[in-house]
DNA sequence: TGTACATCAGTGAACGCGCGTTCACTGATGTAC
DNA sequence: TGTACATCAGTGAACGCGCGTTCACTGATGTAC
């Protein structure tokens, strides 16, 4: 054997992080294989040992994200109510709008996925589920909304947020929205007591 | 003069409707000239008697759904809350998820808005503002969130359910996080008094 | 320990297609006389 | 009223580039003996 199989799977995942991060800044189409290859060090015609096609990397980028993000949740100390709190206070942020390649990918790709085929959109939906869950499970019963609608409600009021906060060039507009989208997910997840 | 100048602005205005329409279905660069032109029943060639490029028509696709927008909401007999409740009941709806081509362009073209140039994002931006001071006028000041707060949420609620719910396969999962969202968009505006 | 060899990850040139843009041409329109 | 003409919206072939994919080749690695 000339190489390691060890070898094939790091630069393997190396190129799938690096897509992952390119998609997340432009999207699916607009990031050729070149950018790709040379982001993991390597050159086009390599590209095929590994895959046999660009869309497979699609939902491949997405499940690296997915896994790394559930990991993040699980080893987080906090839980219930308190998790959620600080899960909205760093999701609807400044600094997440900022950090474009490690955005969460429900907010770039909405678009891009749409188009695709289902693998991709499957593990879309498990983004997005995941998230959903967190959110459930530390939100009240309580007056109209049952805890599974605060859930969802609270995951729509973040990637609504953050899109368009992303999308708009009005800086100052883009906080404005934030900080009412954080506000009201957070009152949605922990609604004071009277 | 061979021929009316009403005759080319008419021809204009249908290559714009029709590039609206495939732009919402399909995003910005994966229609190519060609469907739009044949879309509008013409060829290719014809397009650049029109405009100096393809980018050209993506900000007036916005403008012109923009327009219409604005003028439906203008025409309407309702006002204040029970206006701003009826777009929310429309806007967050199975209906308006299943009108590709005539839906909100907020919700579908907010990633190729925020790869494309300034004019397309202050057009995207005017969309809105629209919307959100429409939620605005109709919101109470309560409790802790202002009434701009509470647009501004509503607005994020609207896009952020529905960019979620066309992007996912699961058909109940979308219609949950719709009904969530709307049931919680709908209490923002209209909190009921105790 | 040293040498020949098989494997295969990686290289880079080449192919082919899609599509934005250009351009020479057509033919319908309305004006000039 | 009728005819010649100028204009220009629309046509469709052609160009050129970007990029996904293919392919013949290279050279580093580790095994066989």
């Amino acid at each position: 054997m000339p190489l390691s199989p060890e070898h094939k799977r790091k630069t393997r995942a190396r190129i799938v992080e690096a897509a992952r991060r390119l998609f997340n800044r432009r999207g699916f189409n607009p990031v050729p294989i070149d950018d790709i290859m040379a982001e993991a060090g390597l050159t086009r015609g390599g590209f095929y040992n590994h895959f046999t096609a660009k869309e497979d990397l699609y939902a491949e980028a997405l499940s690296t994200f997915a896994d790394c993000a559930k990991k993040r949740i699980e080893d987080n100390p906090q839980h219930g109510a308190e998790l959620a709190q600080s899960v909205i206070r760093r999701y609807i942020s400044h600094q997440h709008l900022e950090k474009i390649e490690d955005q969460c990918p429900l907010i770039a790709l909405s678009s891009d996925v749409a188009r695709a085929g289902s693998p991709v959109r499957n593990a879309y939906e498990g983004i997005l589920r995941n998230l959903v869950g967190m959110f459930q499970d530390a939100a009240p019963e309580e007056d109209s909304l049952t805890a599974r609608e605060r859930g969802l409600a609270t995951a729509a009021l973040c990637v609504g947020s953050m899109v368009l906060a992303r999308t708009i060039e009005d800086r100052s507009l883009a906080e404005e929205i934030c900080d009412a989208a954080r506000k009201l997910a957070e009152g949605t997840i922990n609604p004071t007591k009277p």
